[in-house]
DNA sequence: AGGAGATGTGGTAGCGTTGTCATTGGGGAT
DNA sequence: ATCCCCAATGACAACGCTACCACATCTCCT
């Protein structure tokens, strides 16, 4: 058979083509690898040859294309961070944690968001490992089977943040829930609260928040006291909404004489529905929130709340995940704590 | 000159190989190029081989490398996303909007943060590019002209959002913040405010709130009402912050009638500090915000604002640049509009 | 029957970069 | 002077994928 040499790939027809390092090695006279030592600042490169290198380079205005040096060596400098939602509430405060400590080490954050969707968050992890990221930062610890197949498969470093109550693939950052909502059931109890009540959102979808009631109930049964009734939304948390839970649920239950909220932004509305309604806090009913948002201080009356440390989690786990160059991080876990502040709504 | 043919690139030592596709083509008995055909989608493939290769894919747990495939086919799924900051404030919502357009499209957002720094911006951008994004959604209109300069040898899409008062290098989707400024001018004004402040944070850095202000002050001038008095804090804009500006601005200047804040976090905090001062609202002192984030309708004085639609202007921005694979966006403005809250503080 | 097209499959090269050697040319040690 | 070593530079192939063409069948016309 005979073949004739027929160019398969020659240049586009009208597409302009994109500066490359050739181009430079061309203008400065050098060879390619030395336009590429100095692109990448490599050692053993003479002042001389660096300095016309770089002048061709400012002239041609030449960008290393990334895909290319990548794909040889087998590495990126991206990072894959999935959460949940970014609309509002914690995540944006961690991802800017994530976003300053990654930037610094010359990494490159790719955004994947699940929309709480289990599903989704396989198909958004899938698209992101198309990407060979270095490594990979996840919120929560309860993924689908696929997810922790595909990171075995990649081998490469993963720190899941929020929750240490449960153990995660590699290393974990975060607070422990568990910890957190027995606390404040201790505190309610010491408080000579008797008849709690409990609101959530998002049909307590991310897990932890499930077991985070869960636990404080057990807690106040052990103390015996009893939940004496509780509101869970279907729908994301929002001021608004706590307004309309905090409603729902005092219509429903009115001798309810506390109420824990699963965060700062419903817990808000329940203590502006609850002044709305004339009701006295603390004194006719006490509310304490989580997340110790900043503008829960601001209120006329400080919102009590469980202060955990969103912008630190984010900062802890890039940390983490950038140490994993050194050392293996299998079985890390950072435990950074809660502070339970004690406003005046409880 | 004799030369040994030795291998360069022989297999890493003791790294484990990521699967190829030519692994997933020698397990199945086909030829590279229809695997890829397979994996792509790609049209005359039977239904035999494409199960026999789906079936070896399966079975190996292959991921494509899109690195590989996008420096070949020159074009990527990804899109450099570039916002100020992400924090707290209106970017999270955009971005939701943003990523949730984009994701439907198949398309890949890549966060780039620049904490209101011109060479950050710069900085971010480069990175991203390297990257060779299909397109470029970003925040404002003011760059420095490097930003031009790397967007014009690329040539690829770009939609700049927030702001229409200024040209955007190609296309551009927000509200005009300079109309939204004389509609709250107006507005005073007809409401007989006559000593009206002004209360902005950020220093305003994004160039668009001092236009905004500037507008702001103009009108009122034309309207025969000099600004009484402002106080731009030079840090982000919180609700804590925004008390503590108020509580300067009123200590200078005691008989400020109505105050127009940069944005709704410090207005709410101004609204919580006039209260606890024993001032009544709007009676002693009228507040209006801005960008009417849902708090503030919650609050028991509800917060008045001017309304924007900043999910909505994510989704715009997504959508315009996707429209950029059909036809040329230049020129292409999308004035999405505002709309002023009035609630009970003002 | 003979061709024209449609359909499925494969071979090859190359996207732009960098790892691995090879080569050259001093400078210092012997 | 001779040797060795190191710094500076270069040649080449390869990373994993897909565009381009070639080719073998397999219809379906006329």
């Amino acid at each position: 058979m005979t073949r004739i040499k027929t160019s398969p790939d020659g240049p586009p027809p009208g597409k302009i083509r994109r500066t490359t390092l050739r181009d430079v090695a061309r203008l400065s006279g050098v060879s390619d690898i030395s336009v590429s030592r100095v692109m990448r600042g490599a050692p053993s490169v003479s002042p001389g040859l660096r300095e016309r290198v770089m002048a061709a380079a400012d002239a041609l205005g030449y960008t290393p294309n990334r895909l290319a040096g990548a794909l040889k060596t087998q590495s990126s400098n991206l990072v894959a961070v999935v959460v949940p939602s970014i609309g509002n509430g914690v995540f944006p405060e961690v991802l800017d944690g994530i976003e300053t400590v990654l930037t610094k080490a010359g990494l490159q954050p790719v955004l994947g968001i699940t929309q709480y969707d289990r599903a989704r968050e396989v198909q958004v992890l899938r698209d992101m490992l198309a990407w060979t990221p270095m490594g990979v930062i996840m919120a929560g610890t309860d993924h689908d089977p696929a997810v922790r197949s595909m990171i075995a498969q990649q081998d490469i470093p993963v720190v899941e943040f929020m929750d240490i109550d449960h153990a995660p693939m590699q290393a974990g950052v975060g607070i422990s829930n568990r910890r957190a909502a027995i606390a404040v059931a201790d505190l309610l109890a010491d408080r000579g609260y008797r008849r709690p009540g409990y609101i959530g959102a998002w049909g307590e979808q991310p897990d932890r928040s499930r077991a985070r009631r869960e636990a404080f109930e057990e807690r106040l049964a052990e103390r015996g006291i009893p939940l004496r009734d509780r509101e869970i939304s279907p729908k994301p948390a929002t001021v608004e909404g706590g307004g309309r839970s905090t409603e729902r649920l005092l219509t429903r239950t009115p001798d309810i004489d506390a109420i824990f909220y699963a965060n700062d932004d419903q817990a808000l509305g329940g203590l502006f529905h609850c002044q709305r309604a004339g009701l006295r806090i603390p004194q006719d009913i006490g509310i304490i929130g989580f997340n110790g948002i900043g503008m829960g201080l601001a209120t006329p009356v400080v919102l009590s709340s469980v202060e955990t440390p969103r912008y630190q989690m984010g900062v802890e786990a890039a940390r983490l995940l950038l140490s994993a160059e050194q050392a293996p991080i299998r079985g890390r876990i950072v435990d950074l704590g809660f502070r339970i502040r004690q406003g005046e709504s409880l």
